[in-house]
DNA sequence: GTAAATTAGTATGCCAATCAAACAAATCAC
DNA sequence: GTGATTTGTTTGATTGGCATACTAATTTAC
């Protein structure tokens, strides 16, 4: 009889390792987890039963660089996508999306729906969830029950930890967690997380395969500016998930839109609202930043010169917050991005003149990912809460008894 | 007959839950690891003939809220400080130190000695760390090799990794682990840490009982603005380990000293040179920390006036921060702590009010360790390390064979 | 005071995870 | 080809951990 059986231990850090290196031979697979070939042996045979693992068919060992080294070569092992799957959603202003991920770490299912997000209630967002998470589901192959399912919300939990603000949709000490329990059930684990936390995870996890500790710092430009942290490959959260909120970094007196409790902030000189204004200030224009990026291209002098101010203010954050986080490379996620290709010298010049001499100079990145950002990421965390043996998200396999 | 011998994954993982609880009865221990009673039982018998935990003897079982609870109580158990000793040392402007920390996290010897850093050779400091590690090993039990060695430096390592940097001390590609490697050969694993750092660790690791996953940022403030910043009771180093080199946050226009190259900095604004230079604007009077904190007490009003000003930028510099890492706890530390206390009030008030409603405000600290802090957040960085069950830092036990 | 309930610690037998050692298989170097 | 090297598997032995008892020490109920 096939039964569900927890994986132990050795099994879940196999995984890790090969998730980490894409495949490895057994013998690798023994040096990596400190463990003989044949006790290594026997763990993959387990998971290869249990339908978590398999042997690589296509393509032969071509990436791994087995040409040219001595003895029998090894057969390489991957881990199996089907596995096992997690879920993440995000409740956005304008739209709610879910997607799945599997074992392997790769998108295998996502659904959307429109969503007016100020104006709508909690309930009124679980309930799309509920029925897109149904949709995303039944895209999966037959019988398969995830592991959890995070969804990432534009906001934060209050000071209890548990109630949540979300500003920009209206929600004040909304209890999401058991809204979403009451939806779900016991069937698998729920958890939240803020929404560019969750873009941070989605642009830095595993972006470079066998690279799992990277320094990261994703900022998101719409008209206000955040962000996240990534940490040796982890999401750096702060005490309620909160850090990476680098919108209220203060570099300046004023502001290109002015806020009189809290002047000087990095959104108000680099938020999208903030750049048009300053386009409005300079050219008289009232534009979107679909017209500001036309007068761009078409080198409106004026738009040139509020690009430039842009850029100033920008470099200026960017060096702040390199010199505080000291992150490998800064991803930059939002509509603004379609300004970024303009001043990318300009800002990259200023960042590395502001940095001390032998200061590590990160590199500037436009996002890799797309809309399924926030939801992607949110996925993400559970595959990696999962892979590093958090007992809240065991995974399991088939086992013969 | 005694032989060494490493420790085996659950011994570890049930030293680290004993040293985050303090003591734990072996029933409670089982629980924390998920053991049966009777495994942990045989894994703590291995654990105390193996000299590295005993049971608490004195005070009898007074931590734990023992009292009122139904059963047979438990004998507690705890690590046994002698299992093993950490060193660190710190390579300062003034002086060089050294200090051991025991298994149980404890402060067992400490040894410095004056050190005119600028002028100085790398050799001759490494000279120095090896006679004064000479020194507290002495001081330690018969026998006893430590775990390893970790340096606590004011600088950082180049793009590359290996060679150091330490403008202070006027050191400049300086292979420090290849100068430390020849003084003590492979005797234990060395290590470099930047010294603002070290002082985070020392200042937050285990700053409370049962509590580890803190997350702190603390600022050292001289005439340069340093800083480390802990994330989760994990030090979070960035690339090259420069994270939390919040001097050049960048925070104004000007600053009270001027730099014409990287103006407006947070360390021109809150520096202890900064604050002097502000006090001899208004009052015409060139006076040290000492002075002016005298100056204060006695109500001189341009002091007065200086104290306030400085509050001002300092307090912007904090929310900034406290907005971008979401600490939990802000702790301060060098000389200009004795000006704090008479602003402390305007600071924490410009910093509550800053922050967006709902975010936690930080509890503003001042430093608890003295001039020891970089050496002993040195060590425990080792003692993380090996209690975290890396395998270059693996515990060792003597057992009969 | 005594009995029942509860929890801690230990002893015993069993299962299974791991290892060490040997062997067969597949490749490279010559 | 032959030898060297590395992989993967088999075998038997070891041991780490569990389930299940059992004894010990304390609180609660009566």
């Amino acid at each position: 009889m096939l039964v569900s059986t927890d994986l132990r231990p050795n099994e879940t850090r196999a995984l890790a390792a090969l998730f980490r290196a894409g495949a490895l031979s057994r013998a690798a697979l023994a040096r990596d987890l400190g463990l003989t070939r044949s006790t290594t042996g026997a763990l993959v045979l387990g998971l290869t039963e249990a339908g978590l693992a398999r042997e690589r068919s296509d393509g032969a060992d071509d990436e791994q660089d087995g040409e040219g080294r001595v003895g029998r070569p090894g057969i390489l092992v991957e881990i199996e996508g089907n596995g096992g799957f997690f879920l993440g959603a995000y409740i956005g202003v304008n739209w709610i999306a879910t997607v799945a991920v599997d074992l392997a770490g790769a998108q295998r299912a996502s659904a959307s729906r429109a969503f007016a997000g100020p104006g709508s209630t909690p309930e009124a967002a679980v309930a799309i969830i509920e029925e897109l998470v149904a949709e995303i589901r039944s895209q999966l192959p037959e019988g398969t029950r995830p592991y959890g399912l995070n969804v990432a919300v534009p906001g934060f939990p209050a000071a209890d930890g548990v109630s949540y603000h979300a500003t920009i949709l209206g929600w004040h000490g909304v209890n999401l967690a058991e809204l979403l329990g009451n939806a779900f059930g016991d069937d698998f684990p729920i958890l939240l997380e803020n929404d560019a936390n969750a873009v941070a995870v989605a642009e830095t996890y595993r972006a470079q395969p066998g690279k799992d500790d990277e320094d990261a710092l994703v900022i998101l430009i719409e008209n206000g500016v955040g962000g996240g942290i990534i940490n040796a490959g982890r999401l750096h959260r702060g005490r309620l998930g909160g850090a990476g909120e680098i919108g209220h970094l203060r570099i300046g007196d004023e502001g290109f839109v002015f806020d009189a409790k809290r002047p000087g902030r990095l959104e108000s000189y680099v938020g999208k609202d903030a750049l048009l204004a300053r386009y409005l200030h300079i050219s008289g224009r009232r534009a979107g930043v679909d017209e500001f990026v036309a007068a761009l291209a078409a080198g409106d002098p004026t738009a040139v010169a509020t690009a430039r101010d842009w850029a100033l203010w920008f470099g200026r954050g960017l060096a702040t917050l390199a010199c505080t986080l000291q992150p490998e490379r800064i991803i930059l996620s939002g509509s603004v991005n379609a300004v970024y290709p303009f001043v990318a010298e300009q800002v990259e010049a200023f960042l590395s003149d502001f940095l001390a001499e032998g200061y590590p100079v990160p590199t500037v990145e436009l996002s890799r990912v797309g809309a399924d950002g926030p939801a992607l990421g949110a996925a993400c965390l559970l595959h990696q809460a999962s892979l590093s043996g958090d007992p809240k998200f065991q995974l399991r396999g088939l086992a013969a008894r």
